[in-house]
DNA sequence: TTAGAATTCAAACAAGTGTTTGAAAACGAC
DNA sequence: GTCGTTTTCAAACACTTGTTTGAATTCTAA
């Protein structure tokens, strides 16, 4: 773009970043063709790469953008809970921890007006996802948010080993991620889901997560112990 | 193949099946190309569509051996835990259901001799997977297990809302999902997971997932309750 | 050993992939 | 209006994709 940028290259550029999003969601990354992507946006099909140089550039700037905007929120989020803490002399509860941390994933996911709904659905399957630059990449933008957030439920559960509350919180990424897939994914249990009313999805996963983290510790020399 | 096989056509036939199995897991679906799973096979590159005839179809299969031998073992274990309630004339418990529904994954995930292992962590991103006959497929496969466990735990949970245990079972595939992958998927906690002792996962995931299913249900007037 | 089916193989097929090119058009500042 | 930059566009690039073909080979049963 260089100098100057024109209102119309701009709106090419978002148009294409949309139209990629919601592709991504729909296929797949490597299923999305630049073909689709331009047709969908109705640009030339050259546009993308000048715009954003290759696909890969294309597929890392769709995350960057909305995963910056997610982690803003939750580190927001948690300034919060820990200043109010400080304030009344009092520690960060691990239910606090936790919203802070999942309730804007699930917001921005039950947001059908802006394009959040769409992008956490591709997020959460993101996550294991084999192509190995997305995972580097993804890696790369989390690192300082997740090292905030663990610390302060370490500080939020003194005494539980970090190791088990490492392997929780990694549980509780997964649940998330069906949570928000399970809505409008794939349908496993089908049509079982009567009430999938978005608003009442954060106290059920909510509490879900929380009787997870709380779950007495494992007896590693009694497996099956419930 | 019609009237005869040769041992060698069976042969060949099953080092498709799990060089592809392989390459799935490494790249994909869409990533893994015909040419590089034959010449990983050791086989002509018009050997898959010999014996499978289409690539959808060699994936389909794929899925389904695997999958048929999961379920059987599953359905084999809520058997077991039925019939031992029955005799004792008591009830089956919560924890017996999920173990014999999450067991199951957890030990061909960890074995790895058997080719179980590679497979579990292609299976337990494919529930999110974009590609439309692949999800359907899986549901089909999994209908039928599916409905016996629910109503097992239906059974096992009287008096809580059946809406409340599908959302929680589901949450629970989610955390079940991650912790496959999270042993040697991505590392989003970069080298973090110090003790990742495939024999530990069991434990870990069960006390989870249990303290999740007996969490207080969701008061959603309140939705922040913890 | 021989007839017939099953399987393998090299080569080619049409279609789709991401990317590049160079000219045409649109733009902003003077 | 003019100049120089930014952006768009149609066309082509080299390459990979899944699949098909028909001949050569291997196997099985009589």
């Amino acid at each position: 773009m260089g100098e100057a940028t024109s209102r119309q290259a701009l709106d090419t550029r978002l148009r294409i970043l949309e139209a990629a999003e919601a592709l991504f969601v729909e296929h797949g990354l490597e299923a999305t063709s630049m073909r689709m992507i331009t047709s969908a946006a109705g640009v030339n099909l050259a546009a993308v790469n000048y715009h954003f140089g290759t696909k890969d550039s294309l597929i890392q700037e769709v995350f960057r953008r909305r995963i910056a905007e997610l982690n803003r929120l939750r580190l927001l989020a948690l300034d919060e809970v820990q200043a109010a803490a400080r304030d009344q002399g009092g520690e960060v509860r691990p239910s606090q921890v936790l919203t802070a941390f999942f309730r804007p994933v699930l917001e921005m996911a039950s947001d059908a007006e802006h394009g959040g709904h769409n992008f956490m659905r591709l997020l959460g399957r993101t996550y294991t996802e084999p192509n190995a630059f997305v995972r580097q990449f993804l890696a790369e933008e989390y690192a300082e948010t997740l090292d905030r957030f663990m610390a302060a439920l370490y500080a939020s559960l003194p005494g539980v080993p970090r190791e088990e509350i490492l392997w929780r919180f990694h549980f509780m990424m997964g649940a998330t991620s069906y949570a928000i897939a399970g809505t409008d994914a794939l349908q496993l249990f089908a049509g079982a889901f009567d009430d999938a009313d978005p608003s009442r999805l954060m106290p059920r996963l909510m509490s879900f997560l929380l009787g997870g983290l709380r779950a007495p510790l494992p007896d590693f020399d009694r497996p099956d112990a419930g």
